[in-house]
This record gives structure tokens, sequence and C-alpha cells, in this order.
RNA sequence: GGCGAGGUAGCUCAGGUGGUUAGAGCGCAGCACUCAUAAUGCUGAGGUCGUGGGUUCGAGUCCCUCCCUCGCUACCA
């Protein structure tokens, strides 16, 4: 492998449906942009993309909902999520988005060089439509029986109770869920990527690292779950899929007999990072070129794990079947945040949002990127929580890097009046200190380029604690009473510490780190000048000492919880409500109900089933065993002895191995929580209930 | 029950291709210090690396059994 001079980076474009919350953060484009910050801080030729993605159903879908347009919806969320990447420093060099015509015309010349190369197989078949909608229903709009479990509600991918995956027209009796009619079948035609043709090079290029019989990358640098997931969807065997689609919200097919055809994700999404790069080249008057087919340039896609299949197989054949194209070099994904002990959540609105954590927490942009670099989930789940969040600002930030950049300050306004001191030329008793700082500058740097932020961030505060070390075992306050010259020598070595703190923090914090570079009037310092005590000049003049950070108090920590609390609360009453109310129904359909009274004698929970409980019930005419799937409500202890409502004449039904003669009859709120009913006076078992 | 992930110090977690006394941060205890946002530094507690087997000269680190936790799913008639 050469050493490329270029490098370009892309993070995963955010769908223009919602806004951005910490988990896309910590994901994709917080380590994205550590990274670009990093990259350019040494002087590397750096490209950083990334842009919304804006097409689709869901988006179409959404936009009916509201009685908008499918152009507003995304214009909303473009321009939100843009201001929240630049509030939170995100640093690309381009935002751009697909609705934008030049990214149409990409992705259109994308297609149609694929086309003609005949890297796609046109195929005729039948699909579902939606007369009423006008539409062709993809898989997931659709429902209907499952023809092999008989659950009425599977759907046209796959019936998520027998786990069978399915073709829409095995369902039986098919139902849009746009109208809520029955669709029609309908002849169209697709462009299919036979992905299948693709496996032999594929399965080199990840495991190996060489296509085309090159080196093309180091396997070893890329991230275990990276590989595995891919190993496993290229050993289960790769499928031809469609890479267009019946809608009207997306990048027309460029082809006469495509009408009402647009590309899918696919063939969209995607080409979004060639596109944005398009429109920056022509902005700065550079060649696009330069950064997707020059072999002087590296590639790296940042992305979360829900993206791996996406960008390191079928990007990757696209590119590779257009011919010119570079791969990636790595794609770093990490996996998932979860908050506060469960998983983030959008339609829950279970998540921090961008835009409210600043509102809460104004300016406080570097302290958030601090904590999810710490956290990040580079090789697995991880948790966010406020109270950790807390801890890593008063204790490390505040208490350990504002800190001693805080008391470096001080002592030098205090005994030099604000001017670096001149140190002696030979500082060879502070070697250990030097070593310790290059060794930490060393390390970060490392972990720096292995993707391993979280790593490099501790490296980082590792050379703050450094300077707290010199100064406790040092005592300038102490020496300043009898050795001036030494006094010099220590915060000289103190600012300097200082100084790499800047440098070292700046791909993480960027905001702190220039904050601390005016403090320090330090115009610039690259990258290369970490490790050294050679940042600063003696004789400068500094600023006086101002916090970089502040504490965070318990009360704004449990003011968020709260919030948290309450949203959950809120949308789960939201989600639930009050059911419809059913059909109506005569005085005979109720009469054909047999509902008693009943007295559980005996209770024990059924085996390997986490909601069943096995009730003994005496109707007072007859004994009855009925199955309840009340065990998360009630214990079997509490419920011998109590009186039930029990459906005396429904069918009997095999659950869990055990036949149950009956249904208890329960309350239900919206919380979920179910309540026995009574009688007020405990009438006597069997009594008729109507 | 099925699928997925995981069980390492009080807590949160690191521990590529197996190899000397198993690590970090927080918390805790003691000591030092007072320049600093009661901040910092040092020292310590002494964890059967979930269980039981196996492979090996040697296993948190590989294989098998079992237990437990979490997520999705099934069982709520």
């Amino acid at each position: 492998m050469n050493s490329p001079s270029k490098k370009l980076i892309t993070a995963a474009l955010p769908y223009a449906n919602g806004p951005i919350h910490i988990g896309h953060l910590a994901g994709a484009y917080l380590p994205a942009d550590i990274y670009a910050r990093y990259l350019r801080l040494k002087g590397e030729d750096t490209l950083f993309v990334c842009g919304s993605d804006e097409h689709g159903a869901a988006i179409t879908l959404r936009a009916k909902k509201e009685g908008k347009k499918p152009q507003e919806i995304v214009d909303q969320y473009h321009e939100l999520n843009k201001k929240a990447f630049e509030d939170f420093g995100i640093s690309f060099d381009i935002f751009h988005r697909t609705s934008d015509p030049l990214h149409h015309e990409t992705a259109q010349d994308f297609f149609l060089a694929l086309n003609e190369k005949g890297v796609f197989e046109k195929e005729e078949k039948e699909q579902f439509y939606d007369e009423e909608f006008q539409q062709f229903l993809a898989d997931r709009y659709i429902t209907g029986t499952c023809p092999k479990c008989h659950n009425p509600g599977a759907y046209g991918d796959q019936c998520e109770k027998c786990g069978s995956s399915l073709n829409p027209q095995e369902l039986i009796d098919p139902v849009s869920t746009l109208s809520g009619n029955k669709p029609i079948l309908k002849k169209t035609t697709h462009w299919f990527l036979p992905m299948q043709e693709h496996e032999t090079w594929l399965k080199e290029w990840i495991e190996e690292g060489v296509v085309d019989s090159k080196k093309q990358h180091d396997p070893k640098s890329w991230r275990k779950h990276v590989i595995g997931q891919c190993k496993s969807w290229i050993d289960g065997g790769l499928q031809a899929r469609a890479m267009t689609r019946d809608l009207d919200w997306g990048v027309k097919v460029p082809l006469k007999d495509a009408s009402n055809k647009v590309l899918y994700v696919w063939l969209d999404a995607p080409i979004g990072y060639i596109s944005a790069t398009k429109a920056w080249a022509k902005k700065e008057n550079k060649d696009w070129k330069a950064y997707w087919q020059s072999s002087e340039t590296d590639m790296v896609h940042f992305i979360g794990k829900d993206n791996i299949v996406f960008h390191c197989i079928i990007f990757p054949i696209i590119l590779k079947a257009h011919g010119n194209y570079n791969l990636p070099v790595n794609v770093p994904a990490n996996e998932f945040l979860n908050l506060e002990g469960q998983k983030l959540s959008t339609s829950r609105n279970w998540a921090v949002w961008l835009h409210e954590y600043l509102a809460d927490f104004p300016e406080k942009q570097d302290v958030l990127r601090y904590v999810l670099c710490s956290i990040a989930p580079e090789t697995k789940d991880s948790e966010f929580t406020w109270e950790d969040f807390q801890t890593r600002n008063n204790s490390e930030l505040v208490g350990i890097y504002g800190n001693f950049v805080n008391r470096a300050l001080v002592l030098t306004h205090k005994y030099f009046d604000g001017e670096i001191p001149q140190a002696k030329a030979d500082l060879s008793e502070y070697q250990s200190i030097v070593d310790s700082l290059k060794q930490y500058a060393q390390n970060c740097n490392q972990y720096l380029q292995a993707y391993r932020f979280r790593d490099a961030l501790v490296e980082a505060m590792a050379i703050a604690r450094l300077g707290n070390k010199f100064l406790a075992d040092t005592e300038p306050w102490k020496l300043i009473k009898t050795d001036e010259a030494k006094v010099k020598d220590i915060l000289f070595i103190s600012l300097q510490i200082a100084a790499n703190c800047a440098v070292a923090f700046e791909p993480f914090l960027p905001d702190s780190s220039k904050k601390l570079k005016n403090l320090l009037n330090l115009k610039s310092a690259n990258w290369e000048s970490l490790g050294s005590l050679e940042i600063l000049q003696s004789g400068n003049i500094i600023n006086k000492a101002e916090h970089l950070f502040q504490k965070i108090e318990d009360e704004q920590i449990s003011l968020q919880v709260q919030k948290l609390k309450a949203t959950e609360k809120q949308t789960r009453m939201e989600e639930k409500k009050y059911l419809p109310l059913k059909e109506m129904i005569q005085f005979d359909d109720f009469s054909k109900l047999d509902l008693r009274l009943g007295t559980v004698t005996t209770a024990e929970a059924v085996k390997k089933s986490n909601k069943l409980l096995q009730l003994d019930i005496d109707l007072g005419f007859e004994k009855r065993t009925i199955l309840s799937g009340i065990a998360k409500h009630y214990t079997a202890e509490e419920m011998v002895g109590k009186q039930v409502v029990v459906v005396a004449n429904l069918a009997p039904r095999k659950m869990m191995g055990v036949e149950s003669q009956g249904m208890v009859l329960m309350a239900e709120n919206s919380e979920g929580e179910l309540n026995l009913i009574n009688t007020e006076d405990s009438f006597e078992p069997g009594s008729n209930v109507s």
C-alpha cells in the first residue's frame, strides 16, 4: 500500500424524517468528525462529506398523513439537522442533500453507466398495486394471513409470528396498509442487481483486503463485528435485488420505458456521497474525481451497525461494477448507544435530541462530545446515563483538564504577571515528564489512526493528568519563596503541557481547544508539535485565567432524568390512549357468552412461560383448569382464594402443552397493567354474570 | 421455547492471533498538599475472570455442558 495523499471521509446520510439524537452522533458523526479534524490537523488533504437522505416511501407517507408535500417535510429536517451538526462542531466540508438536482443527475448518470455495462437484469413481475392510492406497494405495506401459520397479521416480506420469510403474493387475503383495500396484481418491470455474481471477489476483498489481485486494505484494521456481519451475509448467499421502485418521490429512472419509477435507496443515498463531493468541488473549484477515482485517495465510511451491509457489500458492488471508483479502505461502524437502560427510539421519543440538549446546556457541546466519545459503542453496545454524564464532566473535564489549565495560568499570572517564563537551557532533570508527554502523544496518535477514539481520548486526558501530577510533585508555590529560577522552569513546562492539551484535545473538543488557545495566545499549533515543549514562546503574554468547563449540579441532572421519564410516560399514553370502539353487536351476540363467578383454588406458574399462570378454578358446579396471561401482574400465591369472572363456554385451547378450559376476565389500563374483576359482596361460585 | 448479545474488582467497563504477580476510570479508605471550580497527587483494599468439564506444558483468552442477565420473539382465548 502506498501512502495516499488525500482522504475522503463520509458519514451516513441521515434520513430527513426526524431530528438527530445522541445515538446518531455517537454512532457516526462524532467519530467521523474526530477523524476528519485529526487528519486536517496533520495537514492531510481531507474532505468530509455528508447530507440529507430525502427520498423513500416513509417520507411520502408522512407527507400524505400531514397533508404536506414531501419537499416540505424534507426541507424542515434538512435545515434542523444541518444546524444541529453545526452547533456540535461537526465539521462537514459540505452537508448536501439528495433532493438537489445535482444529485439526481449524478445518480441517474451512475445508473445509466451501470445499465450500459449490462450490470442489471431487467425483469417483468407482477406486484401488488393499490388502486385508490395509485401506487405499487412495498412489501412491508402489505399485510395478510400467513400461509404457513395462519397468523392474520403477517407482512408482505415475512411473518413475524412463525418467522418464515414470504413473498407478498403468498399472503392469504392481502390488504394494503395505505388504503385498507385489497390490492390488485399488476405487471411492472424492474432492474435487478444480481449480487450473487459478486460473491467471490467480495469475500476476498473483505477477508484478505485484496481486490483485483492488489492489496487494498488490511483486514486486521477492520472491526471484528463489521467483518463478521459481512461474512455471515456472504456465506448465507447473496440474492438479486431490484434497484428500481414504483414510486414518484425519488430519483427518476432515466429510461424511456421506466416512467413513474425511481431509483431504489441503494442507488440513491450512497451516490449522495459522490454528488456532495461534486457540489463541494464546484464551489471550491476543485476536481471531485481526485477524491473518488484516484489511487492517491483513501476513503473511509463512518456509519452505525445497521448500515454495514449497505456500505460493505452493496455500495462496493456498485462502485466496482461501475469501474474507476475506489472502494473504502475501512468502514469503522459503531454499535448502538442505549439511554438509561433502554435503546434509543425516535418514535417513542426515548432520546436526547441535539437541539434540546443545547437548549438545556447552552454552549456545552464539547461536554456531550467528550462523554459520547468516552462511551462510544466502538466494539459493543454501550450506555449513556445522565449520572455518568455529570461525573465525567465534573471529575474529568472540570477536575482534571480544566483545573490543570487553570492552575498553570493562575500561577503564571501570580508569579510572572502572565509572561511565559524563560526556562534554563538544560531541562534534563525533567526528562521523565517529557518522556511521559511524548508517550501519551504517541499513543493518542496511534489510537486515532486505528479508529480507537475512546482510547485516544483517554491518552489526551492523560496529558492533563500528567500536568496535575507535575505541579503536585514540584510544588512551585513553595519553591517561589526560595528558588524563583526553578519556578520559571516548572511553569514553562506546565504551560507547554497545557498547550499540548489544546492540541491533543482539538479533534475531540474543538471549541474548548479554541478557548484554551486564546487563553494561551496561541495562534496555531499543528499535530506534529504534540509531545514537544516548543509550542509556546517564552516572553509571550498569556491571558487571564478563565474556566474551560463548569460543574454540572445534581438538580440539572435530575431535571433531565425527570424529563425523560415524563416523555416516556406521555408517549406510552399516546400510544395506548383508548382502544377504538368495536363494531356494534346485537343482544343475541352478547347472550352467547356464558360468564360465571369462580374461585381460584390453586395456582402455579406455567413452566417455560413468563406470562402464563395455570389456575384451578371452582365454578361451583364443576372445576376448571384455566391458563391466564397474568404472571407479570399477579403471583401464583396471591391468586389463590381470589374471586374471578370466567368465560365458561369458551372453546378449550392448548397453550404451552396445557389445555385451558375458559378465560379469566381482567381490566387493562393504558399502562398495560392488569386488574381482576370482582363482585362487591363476593357471591358464591357459579353465579351467572350478565 | 426460538434468535441475538452478554456474564471480569462495590459501580461502569478494557482485556488482537492462549504465556510471567488479571487492568483502567469512578466510588471507598488512609496519607500528602493548598497554586486551583473542597479542585489535585500518592497509597491501599486484595476480584474462584458465571458453573462444571475438556484441549494444552500453559486459558478471561479455544471446545462442550449447564446456570443467569438483557434485547427481539413466542405463550396473554
